[in-house]
DNA sequence: GGGGATAAGTTTATGACATCTACAAATACT
DNA sequence: AGTATTTGTAGATGTCATAAACTTATCCCC
């Protein structure tokens, strides 16, 4: 942002944000004049570049508005449905996910293919995923709609550090080492990498409100394992590697059970769902609708579930307290449990966290919003963040 | 950054910013065609940005450096010394500190006032403190020096949301809900108001070199608590009310003992000053410089002390692992035990952190680069960021 | 039903800004 | 001494957001 150029793509990114923003229910649509209002640029500025918005076919004019005050209707802007989408892709311990999306959000092709990925072969696995893609880019674009990029999720440690594009690490799929620079290749489409947690976390923020406490919350995906992403006024914490949010192994008890990262009493170790399973006296290989029942119907299943909670509070308090968050988002597993997990872990909170304590602050712990694949929604979505930053790119 | 004017303002301070940078040891100055190729500036345009800042005093050009190459001669750059300053102040549980900077670095004026403020009257010791810094700002502008603004670090929590400015609970001083705002008017300057470890913390970045890896740390800072401010690739993370970095009350053992905050086993009641003479075997008010010596002579002692090292790595390894960070620097008293601390805390935070299972980090444990009244430097440079930032607004 | 009042959006002109091109200055190398 | 090389400056240029004036389209009220 030093010359005239890049402050003509940051604004033509800043409007064309706006007019893809999720409305609050109600809104209408919003016009040139309240852009102008909420970028502080000027009217005749938002007016040329949405013009060339316009031009380039990213937005479209919707027919004028009947006026509720006096003065002119306005002519609300909104994105162009199907002009351009963006593929995420999502790679899970129990199935391969697939979303596109366009710049108003609408969800143009889904995929979900059940099948436990535990011990699979990285290339078929891989093979099978492309297949899935190549279909619906090709189906896309006998719409008139191309695939401007492609974000694909994995439940590990990823990095893109140099000119890498690799996966390190996925305990729980039994991948190492993997290069994805044949994967981008054979899509044909710059990919986008990153942990499954932290793209799920993104498609949470994209539809929180605008209140600063909203905008900023632990995201927990717990599957095999226990994933996070940590999003702070806005910003999605990558830490030096990219790996920030890792959750689950925060400590719990220094006594406690070895886990497989080698430290004792990670916070796995009791609130991973196997530890679940166990704790409320189901088969390990439970899955957490049994978990629900169980704990619903079964008073003693009910207690012992209280460990579980207490185990999450213990490791999340001082989350919130280390990083001054007051909201916690339940994913993955603890979704489904979050009628039994939801209230309890909240007041826990409540009376741990500090902005509680001393400010006042009220703990939030909630279900998160996208219920299937949010880790391929949240990968569409920051291809098409890319986009929003610098629409010309794609004109 | 929307408009010219801002576009001028941000480049004016990106210009500016690299003059004030520390340079490595033994660089030279930089000239205007190094800053160029820096902030990827035309060279005619830093030679415009420089002549403002030359004819507003805020830099000088040095005489021109022996070429070591061919070509014509640089004509560095440097900071005006003694052309502002910026004022940082420190109430802390054992002393009032005081230090006053340029752009340079340059500390021109320092004061330390040792006294217990352990349920001193706010009132006097804001006022004990005013006297000092109307003193030190009257010397100044004797020599010609404006004071632009002042910071103050206090050991506690802090708020500046909406109009307030205020400590709103200091259980070490024994103070609360103290509005800062007539001491603000009584030193006729900005105040700029943050936790003592968050300044801290500050300083330490000023001192960071280029790395990424040494840009991101977490800062402790122990004295009667456990202070922390977390930095992540260059920013400090503030949290929603500007609270995180509570390092302190991180839950160690679910059954240890009950803390002031109304946990149990937070990590102050481990690791805090009283904790560690304590367990050390010393009088619970022994000093920092006493559980050094006993920890280096008493071989019952340093064993002990080994109980203090694994508290801190159980915290911190979780703080690390959440964060994707790999350094910590050791401030207040543990800048005092940093000889037999940081190295038994290095290895085992090098077993515990993921990054340095997966990814082949290095964990560095280091005692701050500054020694006295930190927080007070912190201060003073988050004053003078704001001239960095906008420079024009000082001319 | 006609004349403000009001707000949205456009047209034309203006001024600020970074950059580009060309050039002068000052040194090292041969 | 001459050439290459790098720094720094001067004047011209094109881009960009903005300002002022104007048009368009509604509501409100008499």
């Amino acid at each position: 942002m030093a010359n005239s150029p890049e402050l003509r793509e940051r604004n033509l990114g800043l409007v064309l944000t706006e007019i893809c923003r999720p409305a609050a229910p109600g809104a209408p649509a919003p016009a040139r004049s309240q852009i102008a209002r909420r970028t502080g640029l000027h009217k005749t500025t938002v007016s040329q570049l949405a013009d060339e918005l316009l031009a380039a076919g990213l937005i479209v004019e919707l027919p004028p508005l009947a006026a509720a005050r006096s003065g002119r209707p306005t002519l609300p802007l909104a994105p162009n449905p199907g002009r351009l989408a963006a593929l995420g892709l999502e790679i899970n311990v129990e199935y391969l996910g697939l979303k596109a999306i366009d710049l108003t959000g609408a969800v143009l092709a889904e995929r979900h293919d059940a099948a436990d990925q535990r011990g699979s072969d990285p290339a078929r696995t891989l093979a099978r995923l492309a297949d899935l893609a190549r279909d619906v880019v090709a189906r896309l674009a006998r719409r008139g709609t191309p695939v401007v990029g492609v974000g694909l999720a994995l439940p590990g440690l990823t990095t893109t550090a140099g000119d890498r594009l690799a996966l390190l690490n996925a305990p729980n799929l039994g991948w190492r080492d993997l290069d994805l620079r044949p994967f981008e290749a054979r899509l044909g489409r710059p990919l986008k990498l990153d942990n499954e947690a932290n793209f799920a976390a993104r498609a949470e923020l994209r539809l929180a409100g605008p209140d600063p406490a909203e905008r900023s919350f632990v995201y927990l995906s717990a599957e095999a394992g226990i994933g996070g992403g940590l999003v702070s006024d806005d910003v999605l914490t990558a830490g030096l590697h990219g790996w920030a949010g890792e959750v689950g192994h925060v400590m719990i008890d220094p006594d406690g059970p070895v886990c497989a990262c080698g430290a004792r009493g990670c916070l796995e170790t009791y609130a991973g769902r196997r530890a679940i399973a166990r704790t409320v006296g189901l088969p390990a290989s439970a899955r957490p609708e049994a978990v629900l029942a169980a704990v619903a119907a079964d008073p003693a299943a009910a207690k012992r579930f209280d460990d579980v909670v207490a185990a999450l509070a213990t490791g999340l308090a001082g989350v919130l307290n280390l990083l001054d968050i007051t909201q916690v988002v339940l994913g993955g597993d603890y979704a489904v449990l979050a009628p039994v997990l939801a209230e309890p872990l909240r007041s826990a909170l409540q009376r741990r966290t500090l902005a509680a304590r001393w400010g006042g602050a009220e703990v939030t712990v909630r279900p998160a919003r996208v219920a299937t694949t949010p880790a391929a929604l949240g990968a569409a979505w920051a291809v098409l963040d890319q986009v929003l930053a610098n629409p010309a790119a794609y004109f």
